[in-house]
DNA sequence: TCGTTGTTGTATCA
DNA sequence: TGATACAACAACGA
């Protein structure tokens, strides 16, 4: 990569994108007036694709195998494989979907694929309308598969429109909420130490893989901001934006609003459980067996709670709580109770227009069911932060 | 002002 | 598996 004759600019490493806080510095913008034929690389010479090592990852051989090869061949590959289960598509609801499933996921996982620019949206949704089109029946928006699509065309279209978007202050959409200030808590999520395993074992899950299911991203998500630790949703946003392999500016900054109860969905009192609502989708704890090799021998009764369990018990798993595995950071009872009285504050200080007074005279409001014209870009704002992502 | 609606809550009961 | 109660939000439309 030294080779790299580039106008007196050190050369581009992975560091150069990526410093160790997950920060892209500035990206440098070249402009042409021609398009440079193909194989003209001016005064640019080829490098080779650069090794993993280089790229500062350790030795990964022993790591869970990465589910995505890169590439058009792949995705289209992928595609193909889900559209060939016609009634898999045409039933496909999104809210439905299992997030423990782990082996075989359950959704197309196309994500990736789809924010690299390896499969074409408009190309996604014509196939799905092919298998529609010799369906009896399919569900519809949202929840269908195209519903997705749609969504992630709303959230290009809300954050192109909505000023400081990826921000709390200065957005006129987002509710203003005295986040807690807590690092402790905060590094507990983010590295999958809060004791309860069905939170560890998702943000493992995306230490590990760089993707986790749609419904264990709303769990953990709730879990770090509004249902547990009350910790700001930029906080997690960034940790998302970093780790995960499909992370995309507008759908992330999106989904962390909406989890987090700062727009577009606001029944604050509607809390994800860390225990119960995993267990729904895997009584057994496989999922949390797999990510969380301390719990592998936990009894069933107790693998979504193990602080629960008799010593003697704990004992007998080998996994001792709080020596082998973490005890829980807060009470979840108690805990959530103290986050909906902070998010009704919150809101009644909102209607009170006790709001950002960095938005003079706008009411933080919702957007659920705006115009769209609404989202149209006004050219007399400043110009939407470019992730270079 | 009031009734309805909202992609994805939980606990309990039949 | 589905219905119901719980507690209760914002926004829309009549």
């Amino acid at each position: 990569m030294s080779n790299l004759k580039n106008g007196g600019r050190p050369p581009l490493t992975y560091q150069s994108f990526v410093n160790i806080a997950g920060e892209p510095p500035e990206p440098v913008v070249e402009e042409y007036s021609v398009i440079p034929l193909i194989g003209d690389t001016g005064e640019y010479e080829l490098f080779p694709v650069p090794k993993l090592e280089e790229l500062g990852y350790g030795d990964i051989s022993q790591e869970d195998v990465p589910l995505f090869r890169g590439g058009e061949t792949e995705a289209l590959k992928r595609m193909r494989e889900s559209l060939q289960d016609k009634e898999w598509v045409a039933k496909f609801e999104k809210p439905k979907g299992d997030p423990s499933a782990f082996l075989k996921p359950a959704t197309t996982v196309l994500s990736p694929y789809l924010k690299f620019g390896c499969l074409s949206s408009r190309y996604f949704y014509h196939c799905i309308q092919d298998v529609y089109m010799s369906s009896k029946m399919h569900t519809k928006p949202p929840v269908s598969l195209t519903g997705q699509l749609l969504w992630r065309d709303f959230f290009y279209t809300v954050s192109f429109g909505t000023p400081n978007f990826d921000h709390m202050k200065g957005n006129k959409i987002c509710k203003q909420i005295p986040w807690k200030e807590s690092e402790e808590l905060f590094v507990a999520w983010r590295d999958g130490r809060t004791g309860y395993p069905w939170i560890d074992a998702i943000m493992i899950q995306l230490r590990r893989w760089g993707w986790m299911h749609h419904l264990a991203r709303h769990s953990v998500a709730c879990f770090l901001t509004r249902g547990d630790l009350f910790i700001h949703w930029e906080k997690g946003r960034d940790v998302f934006e970093r780790l995960l392999i499909d992370s995309d500016w507008a759908i992330n900054n999106g989904n962390w609003l909406w989890l987090s109860c700062s727009s577009f969905f606001y029944q604050y009192h509607r809390i994800y459980s860390p225990i119960s609502f995993g267990k729904k989708y895997d009584p057994n704890g496989d999922y949390i067996r797999h990510f969380i090799p301390a719990l592998k021998h936990m009894p069933r009764e107790y693998i979504y709670e193990p602080w629960t369990a008799p010593l003697s018990v704990q004992e007998k798993a080998r996994c001792i709580i709080g020596r082998d595995y973490p005890k829980p950071v807060v009470d979840h009872a108690a805990a959530s109770k103290e986050c909906r009285d902070r998010m009704g504050e919150a809101y009644a200080s909102s209607r009170l227009g006790g709001g950002d007074p960095a938005i003079k005279g706008k009411k933080a409001s919702n957007s659920r069911q705006r115009k769209v014209s609404e989202y149209a870009p006004d050219p007399s704002k400043s110009k939407q932060p470019k992730k270079s992502r």
